[in-house]
DNA sequence: GGCGTGCCCTAACTTAGATCAATACCGTTC
DNA sequence: GAACGGTATTGATCTAAGTTAGGGCACGCC
């Protein structure tokens, strides 16, 4: 149907697509952007389907008066927007917050939703995934403080870094700068910066050259009340 | 396929399923909630499909030392919680505000998506309506303050309802308490009184026996920095 | 080498909103 | 009609975060 997925893969093609990698794999076209780069420009048609492949990422929404919010932090894997799954115009603008890698698919011949009912049930998934991260998110900006806040900003991104294989139990690579983090999380950077200092005097974290380190994961999971079950593909 | 939509109607039935009203006329069961009712708890399966016919209710979040933050605010016509398309628990308790009717499909005999387009795309772009309001939530949460929220808030009311018929150019039921309003915006109910009274001592607004009105509409949105962009449903 | 630019870091002062507490105002129910 | 639970309202005080304004360091560029 044309206003969910468009017209079927040419016949013949033979690949199976039952999963969001599948989709990407093969019929992608990489490129090489660089920090603040605007990936997705609202009001333009969505014309490509975009997954990071590297570096940090961001969906935000801006007011007219310059004030900005990051909704959500996209990480490798993650599919950018999902608007192009409908013929609808990009809603919600998204720019590089570092240097990244992105794997871009045409939307024009793209597979049919009915034909391929375990990529749509994949779709599906990630994009209820993002509703609860965005929920948390959520809950962050409503009802935690500064420091709670970095420290559960920390805890997600470790969690999903390491479900693609991009953290340790206790370090990876957090390239995104204080102006940034502080967009994301409701405050100033002045303020994110004292809260970075209250982590790392507290000995929970330190942060150098572009790596966090947690030095007391469970101290820092307690402090942020992060509890990783929202971030579980519960595939059952 | 079992992870999306489970098994195909009964053959024969006839209905057409185009749009989410199609969905639910003729197969729903009504029922009467009282206020501050749970709807859908954490981890229980997803029984059936939920739409909100009259009332207030409210997707929300909770944390261990009992802060609360409300996601959504459902007005009539809104499904609940999109969960039932895949076979996952609940993972967003879902909630009355006020006194509700709702109405109420099961699950498991629902329609086939790949039989149905024209439903699965009304779905998606219902999912992709609640992300951009997510996201104006989000900014509301980190970037407005209480007075701008609220107006904010009002403004976002306003014009949901409308578009189902409950609210005219200026007025609407607004029977929502301020503890509940408070959990949406992020603030306290003393906060939040205060702030009513800001608005309601500028003319902006008068809230009495649970009905808004709103005295200077062009105002309110100007100050609460409201584009009902949005909220259009582009059908183009 | 000097200079701009983008981040990071810190301090001093101000303010929006939280907290605590008291009173008022319902609509129900007995 | 009294008593009660839930909600609204307001005041006084406190605090987390904003604002403003620096200085520092690393970098790329002329």
């Amino acid at each position: 149907m044309n206003t969910t997925v468009r017209s079927a893969l040419p016949a013949g093609d033979g690949r199976r697509l039952d999963s969001i990698h599948d989709l990407f794999t093969g019929s992608m076209r990489e490129r090489e952007l660089p920090k603040r780069y605007d990936v997705l420009r609202p009001d333009d048609a969505h014309q490509s389907a975009y997954m990071l492949l590297t570096g940090y990422a961001s969906r935000y929404r801006l007011m007219s008066d310059g004030r900005r919010l990051i909704t959500t932090i996209l990480v490798p894997g993650d599919v950018c927007d999902f608007g192009f799954l409908t013929n609808s115009r990009v809603r919600r603008p998204v720019a590089t917050l570092t240097p990244c890698r992105i794997g871009e698919i045409s939307c024009n011949p793209l597979p049919d939703s009915a034909s391929w009912p375990g990529l749509a049930a994949a779709l599906l998934r990630r994009m209820q995934r993002d509703d609860v991260i965005a929920d948390e998110r959520m809950l962050t900006l409503g009802r935690r403080n500064a420091v709670e806040a970095l420290a559960h900003l920390f805890c997600e991104l470790r969690e999903r870094l390491s479900a693609v294989k991009l953290a340790t139990a206790d370090s990876f690579a957090l390239t995104i700068a204080q102006d940034d983090m502080g967009d994301t999380l409701g405050v100033t950077s002045v303020h994110i910066n004292r809260s970075l200092k209250v982590l790392r005097e507290t000995g929970l974290i330190t942060l150098e050259h572009g790596t966090l380190t947690i030095h007391d994961r469970a101290a820092l999971e307690r402090l942020a009340h992060f509890d990783p079950a929202y971030l579980r593909d519960e595939q059952d």
